[in-house]
DNA sequence: AACGCGGTCAACCGCGATGGT
DNA sequence: GACCATCGCGGTTGACCGCGT
């Protein structure tokens, strides 16, 4: 037995909305609210609508301050750096860009900065880029053995928010910084969010067309180096992105260790290591975590391609890295990054 | 002018989440 | 706890438009 219709399909319209209808409805809301049943809503004012399609007239289109269009190079940073943290969650990065629908970012996503994306990459090979991005790399890590020799673990507490903000000099600082989560894809495709969030952090994470050389930073740059292993860096970035998470922002987003809530773990008693067990048992499954790792893991998993996209992951590759202790490093890693994000969510 | 093609975007659809009973 | 109605989200579709031939 299927799902009830939300309404009935034969007496609905559907289609473009006509200037009429839309000032029905937005008259009618404007005066009485939605009154929070978005079902009985078109009965109500004599639209032969759906809710649904009424509700999202409103939201996309019919409400107050709505933009459309004209998306600036900052808000396409925005979009590229959030969506390289929490996937194709359009409503939340749409929340991050007032005046902007999640149906909107989304379009604009699947239209515009996917193909800008492909064409940078393009660009990124006709000057070989493979060996570019390989180069900055090291010249990348040099730096950082240079500059973040000081730079530990202990930094990313909960109460380092400004210092940790420093090393995100293009995100507006009064926005959210959403963590990398762990992402789940059971047959990683090249074509899929995972691969294209990949390329945009090879690729820096921005947009900018620009070719000449600025003090912009990457997204490379913006993991600080640690001395001993740069492998460590992305996930001590999450661990700083994480603790910097307002509560609120964590319960809104839900992210979720294999089916256990962790806002949920918020104010509840539970022991350290079951909860260490928790997420090591999780993060040993890896899928869609291996943007977390950049390369180790992308090399690791060779896979060819026949898509565009395969093409253009194969093209990003870099040799091997080794690493005869990787698993353990790993290990250690992600069991540090949970006592760690344990710790920002409550006493245990 | 007619046609084909690709890009854009509003709208639809299905499903999981949520809240009420 | 089960059931149901509704909400909210992300993926997909299809109408429309501009451009090239």
């Amino acid at each position: 037995m299927g799902r009830a219709p939300c309404c009935d399909k034969a007496n609905v319209k559907k289609g473009p909305w006509s200037s009429e209808e839309d000032a029905k409805l937005k008259s009618y809301i404007e005066q009485h609210g939605t009154g929070g049943n978005w079902i009985a809503l078109p009965q109500k004012i004599g639209l032969k609508r759906c809710g649904k399609s009424c509700r999202l007239r409103w939201l996309n289109y019919l409400r107050p301050n709505i933009k459309h269009g004209g998306f600036s190079e900052e808000e396409d940073n925005i979009i590229c750096s959030l969506y390289i943290s929490i996937g194709s969650r359009w409503s939340i990065i749409a929340a991050q860009l007032p005046g902007r629908t999640d149906n909107d970012i989304k379009n604009y996503w699947n239209t515009r900065l996917k193909k800008k994306l492909l064409g940078k990459q393009r660009k990124e090979q006709q000057h070989g880029g493979r060996r570019n991005i390989s180069s900055q790399k090291q010249e990348i890590l040099r730096k950082g053995m240079r500059e973040n020799s000081n730079y530990m673990v202990s930094s990313s507490s909960s109460s380092d928010h400004h210092n940790n903000n420093q090393i995100l000099p293009y995100w507006p600082h009064e926005l959210p910084v959403l963590p990398p989560i762990p992402y789940s894809n059971e047959e990683p495709r090249f074509n899929d969010h995972a691969s294209i969030r990949k390329l945009l952090i090879k690729l820096g994470g921005k947009f900018s067309d620009d070719d000449q050389p600025t003090n912009e930073v990457t997204n490379l740059d913006q993991y600080p180096l640690d001395n001993n292993n740069s492998m460590v860096q992305p996930i001590l970035y999450q661990q700083q992105q994480l603790n910097m998470l307002s509560a609120e922002t964590l319960q809104e987003t839900q992210y979720n260790l294999d089916g256990v809530n962790v806002s949920t773990l918020q104010g509840q008693s539970c022991s350290q290591a079951t909860l260490e067990q928790m997420i090591y048992n999780n993060t040993q499954k890896l899928d869609g975590l291996e943007f977390l790792y950049g390369d180790i893991l992308i090399n690791n998993n060779r896979a060819v391609g026949n898509s565009e996209w395969g093409q253009i992951m194969n093209s990003l590759l870099l040799p091997p890295v080794v690493n005869s202790d990787y698993e353990g490093l790993q290990q250690g890693m992600l069991q540090d990054c949970a006592i760690d994000q344990l710790r920002y969510l409550g006493p245990y």
